[in-house]
RNA sequence: GGGGGCGUAGCUCAGUUGGUUAGAGCGCCGGCCUGUCACGCCGGAGGUCGCGGGUUCGAGUCCCGUCGCUCCCGCCA
């Protein structure tokens, strides 16, 4: 990356930036020691900034007072040197270093700071502790891989600005402190001063804020939005993360879809991400789940499900029997030919129960066209013939096959999918698929609940066989009939965003609420604003969500999106290097009206 | 809330069936070294085996508990 000479009170040159064509001019560079080679009568300092690394040489005939200054500098220590640029002899070039044809041979320099040993090497290979990483981000933040993350977080983010400032997007800021609407995650909570008793919530998203920003003509916003969600965390989730949040109005999907394509192919362009051309093919979720077992398919390899329940209706194979008849599904998929040993075969069972499975079936197929399996007793050999053609098998497959619910089957063996590649190495290097989703339901019924629950939000538009108004739905014989304008951009594997057609008929908005369960009053009371902005002529509109974080952790490679956050939090939402969350002291909590659960006796 | 993995020197790790004084590489400190770039050579320091309890003649090793990190399930409109 070129940058432009930097000038300032320590340095006239980016260390990275020099090459054999600064040989000649005198340089001035500033940052830390990287590395220190002392021969004796000759040293060598890898001085190190944000842009690279360059070769510093300290020869005695510079000075005696130079020359042991230069014996005393150690890791980190924070310098300012400058002298020659010059070209290194043949048989000294380092073609592992961008600069490694020159170096500087240094004719003064300032220390400016002294440094401890660092508890790590700063050019270690291999994992780190995080524990270790996050206490100290300050030196880890200075290592190579975090630095490359950074920057290209950066670009990425700027790549999204500047293409939707061409496209006539508007960056418009929307509040942090705002009202809770404890549907969906759990929120983060701030209470407030001068109400007692009440309190702020962070945004989940900034949802209704654009929205209104719609009804109120802006037409298009977009924001690199920072959200809250209270909720467990993992490798992809973190209780704060970004959001690049759009929203459009007088559009239907293809516009939202149009734009989107626009702004992420440059995005997948930067980390030289070979993505197809858009248009991104489109999968319904009803085809994702029942092919992939899950509604973010990773599509850049085979296993796929296949529903083998119409070979099995006559089955006297109980498990199957009682799966069927009770509404289940019998669900397969053709591993491919390996040699796979019973212990794995249990592991892979293992995998199947955690996903809620009773078991997982296998066979290996035959020769003679049977199978190889403790089940294979139970089955006629039409029915294993029929499964066996299904699944395409050929001799020696290991075929797998689970019997449950759908739901149950799904996911356990869109489980196994994934576990098997990785296993097996099956993705193709280099290769990688983005995909929308699309078709939704409107709703997932909450078994546990007793409900119907938003699959996408309440926000969404809906659909019905007949069209998309009031009327329509109503006709459609109740919610579970629903679908929704909804769409998820999937890439290997990986939701980078979602989103949606918006309600904007408050009638229609009215009916999803009711559908939910809340009662008039009630959503007069949470969303009374925005109705009544619905009411004040609402256009069309819809937008979506990307997962900032997401999406630079799948550029760059890395399986956590801790990795490319500067400050993130562990898996238990402390900040080792500050130690929040901690307590507050009694005095703080006195002005909120609150009391700590931890601290009796105030 | 539940399940799996991990915790030994500053770092990354090894440590056999419970058995003498717990090791290696890197780093660090000292010495030597004028073309190294993973510099080299010589020497040295450095350990609450996460923490607590138990079994045992004896525990890094076995058992119970606990803390932390991590991955997953639940959860994440």
């Amino acid at each position: 990356m070129r940058r432009a000479p930097r000038a300032n009170a320590y340095r006239d040159t980016w260390a990275g930036d020099l090459d054999a064509q600064r040989a000649g001019t005198s340089a001035r560079v500033a940052g830390w020691v990287h590395g220190r080679r002392d021969h004796g009568g000759l040293i060598f300092v890898d001085l190190r900034d944000r842009s690279g690394i360059v070769q510093l040489v300290f020869h005695p005939e510079s000075g005696a007072e130079l020359f042991a200054a230069a014996e005393r500098l150690r890791a980190e220590y924070v310098v300012s040197a400058a002298g020659d640029v010059v070209l290194r002899e043949a048989g000294n070039v380092n073609p592992n270093l961008a600069t490694g044809e020159i170096e500087i041979q240094v004719a003064g320099m300032e220390l400016l700071a002294g440094a401890q040993t660092p508890p790590f090497q700063l050019d270690h290979e291999g994992e780190l502790d995080e524990m270790l990483r996050l206490r100290h981000r300050t030196l880890d933040l200075r290592r190579r891989q975090m630095i490359e993350a950074l920057v290209l977080r950066h670009e990425v983010v700027r790549t999204m600005r500047a293409t939707l400032a061409a496209e006539d997007f508007l960056e418009i800021e929307t509040p942090i402190l705002t009202r809770s609407t404890p549907e969906g995650a759990r929120d983060f909570l701030v209470p407030a001063r001068l109400s007692p008793g009440a309190f702020y919530a962070l945004p989940q998203s900034p949802q209704l804020f654009k929205q209104l920003l719609m009804i109120a003509g802006y037409e298009r916003y977009f924001q690199i939005a920072r959200c809250f969600r209270d909720e467990d965390l993992r490798a992809d989730r973190q209780p704060e993360f970004t959001q690049l949040d759009l929203e459009m109005a007088f559009v239907g999907e293809d516009d939202v879809i149009d734009v989107n394509e626009r702004v992420m192919a440059k995005v997948f362009a930067l980390g030289g991400f070979d993505v197809q051309e858009p248009p991104y093919p489109r999968m319904s979720y009803d085809e994702a789940m029942l092919r992939f077992g899950t509604d973010r398919p990773d599509t850049r390899f085979g296993l796929e499900i296949v529903d083998v329940s119409e070979h099995l209706r006559e089955s006297h194979f109980k498990v199957f029997a009682a799966a069927l008849a009770g509404g289940g599904v019998v669900r397969a998929m053709n591993a491919g030919r390996r040699d796979v040993p019973r212990s794995e075969l249990d592991e892979l069972t293992e995998t199947a129960r955690r996903h809620g499975a009773g078991g997982l079936v296998w066979a290996f197929a035959l020769e003679d066209g049977g199978w190889r399996s403790p089940i294979a007793k139970f089955l006629t050999a039409p029915e294993i013939a029929a499964v066996g053609a299904a699944l395409e098998a050929r001799p020696g497959d290991l075929l797998l096959a689970v019997a449950d619910a759908q739901a149950v089957a799904a996911s356990a063996l869109g489980a196994l999918r994934l576990e098997l590649a990785e296993r097996w190495g099956l993705v193709p290097p280099g290769r990688h698929d983005a995909l929308w989703i699309v078709d939704f339901p409107m709703f997932g019924y909450d078994e546990n609940e007793g409900r119907w629950d938003a699959l996408h939000h309440p926000f969404t538009a809906p659909t019905a066989p007949g069209g998309a108004t009031a009327a329509d739905l109503e006709a459609a014989g109740g919610p579970g009939a629903w679908r929704s304008r909804a769409y998820d951009l999937v890439v290997d594997g990986w939701e980078l965003g979602g989103g949606s057609i918006r309600i904007h008929d408050p009638a229609v908005q009215r009916m999803v609420f009711t559908a939910l369960g809340m009662g008039e009053d009630e959503a007069e009371q949470r969303f009374g604003f925005l109705l009544e902005a619905l009411r004040y002529g609402a256009p069309p509109h819809g937008g979506i969500a990307f997962g900032l974080d997401r999406i630079v952790a799948l550029l760059a490679g890395r399986g956590s999106i801790r990795d490319v956050i500067a400050f993130p939090k562990t898996a238990s939402g402390a900040d080792p290097l500050t130690g929040a969350p901690t307590p507050v002291d009694a005095r703080q909590l006195r002005e909120l009206g609150l009391r700590s659960p931890t601290a009796p006796g105030q």
